[in-house]
DNA sequence: AGGGAATATGTACTTTTTACACATTGATTT
DNA sequence: AAATCAATGTGTAAAAAGTACATATTCCCT
């Protein structure tokens, strides 16, 4: 089949699955790439580190790792995560895979891309490593490997998402106004909203509690402060 | 790390890419499976064969190969669809990527699934082999590895697209009646529809075309035939 | 020629979305 | 203490989209 394919038997995990394939495969390296967003001072932000690759030196990269032998997508991406930030239990989806041939200048890596949705004033944030940035999300515009186009597939996803369920509510504090959630919508849509169709939007959905508590330390009328309604008490449409 | 990791280097594609890693790195079988979704007698079905492992024997399975060392994601999904239909140009659709440790008995197996949508009555529609079956996707109960939730996940990707994006025109033939299309439409959102209101909103969509010609060969009254409005000119919405 | 079976079509009602303006509150300044 | 500033909180009318529902028409078949 091809020069460069591999001999070696796959993986075992259990004595039952020892009736290995003997066949010759091709084994690739299988990585999982986080994005990770934020939301800080009305932007959209995602954690780049610079890449550590000769070929894309001066450029930043998505923060990534290889999968290993016993380890699921999943628990990959929350390792990476809980790697770099220290948090658990973080929100994330997977996005999709990607698997083109030249996708990583030393070999063959295939990749499957997760978002993550966190806070970045969360108390328990730390990050592993001074060199991790918090990016402007519309300020990138080019990423090592194919990290620009696993950006762009994930904000596009991201942004659907926020239209169907309650999602950008993990960017934000556990209480926040309907000010600041009003303008975490705008900055993921990208466009002004009016803010009385908004907080009827809103309130129809069903997702708010009413915390009975003000804003503080704003040099204007403060506003009421609300948290999220757990996922299992929403009223439910259709 | 791990007492099961390989050492070997990456397989190299360019000479530029000769910078080989040389760390020890896991690797593991990538595989593409197919759903391949069709429609006939109004019912969907999905494209499968019997399991060629002794573990899932009287099991079925998806179409599945692992992908080579040249070859893209993309294009392992399309050479399987054309070794088991003879079918080029197929639409179809990255679904996931699904790795769990023990989702394949004989080793590590990552899979990254795609749905393609394809109309049984196609001329060039020729199986490659009469072991593969038609099975209509609301009677299967059980496939062999983790294909049941492949198929599941791939079915509500396919029910969320068909509510925004014109995609199950893939699975009707070039011509075809409202009548047919609304009975694709229950088929797969699994409830009847008002046939003057599905009218209206498909119109209103703008996807379809009126050919000007009538149904044959039915023993009632013939409806107009349409296609379908090739999407570089749809009327845009928002 | 009559009966059967499915096509084609419109209107009233409800729900959702959009556009839009003013009085109120608390903090800050004078 | 009064005036100013900046943002909060709220309702209504119009437009658009979605829902429920019945009758006349066409073609095939016998």
């Amino acid at each position: 089949m091809n020069a460069e394919l591999k001999t070696q038997t796959l993986p075992m995990k259990t004595a039952a699955a020892e009736k290995k394939i003997h066949k010759d495969y091709f084994h690739a390296a299988v990585s999982v790439d986080c994005v990770i967003f934020g939301y800080e001072d009305r932007k959209l932000k995602v954690l780049v580190m610079p890449s550590d690759l000769e070929e894309f030196k001066n450029l930043f990269s998505l923060l990534g790792d290889l999968v290993g032998p016993h380890e699921d997508l999943q628990s990959a991406s929350q390792r990476i995560l809980k790697e770099r930030t220290g948090l658990d239990g973080v929100y994330m989806e997977q996005v999709q895979a990607f698997g083109d041939t030249d996708r990583h200048p030393s070999g063959r890596v295939f990749t499957v891309a997760y978002y993550s949705l966190l806070n970045i004033k969360h108390d328990g944030l730390q990050l592993s490593n001074p060199l991790l940035k918090w990016m402007p999300v519309y300020e990138i515009k080019q990423l090592a490997f194919d990290h620009k186009l696993i950006l762009d597939t994930s904000l596009a996803k991201l942004r659907h998402m926020s239209m169907e369920t309650p999602v950008l509510f993990h960017l934000l504090p556990e209480k926040f106004s309907l000010r600041e959630l009003q303008e975490l919508y705008e900055a993921i849509q990208g466009q002004e909203l009016d803010r009385r169709n908004f907080r009827k939007k809103i309130s129809n959905k069903g997702w708010l509690v009413d915390l009975k508590e003000m804003e503080k330390d704003v040099s204007h009328r403060p506003g009421k402060l609300y948290r999220l309604q757990f996922a299992e008490t929403f009223p439910q449409k259709h």
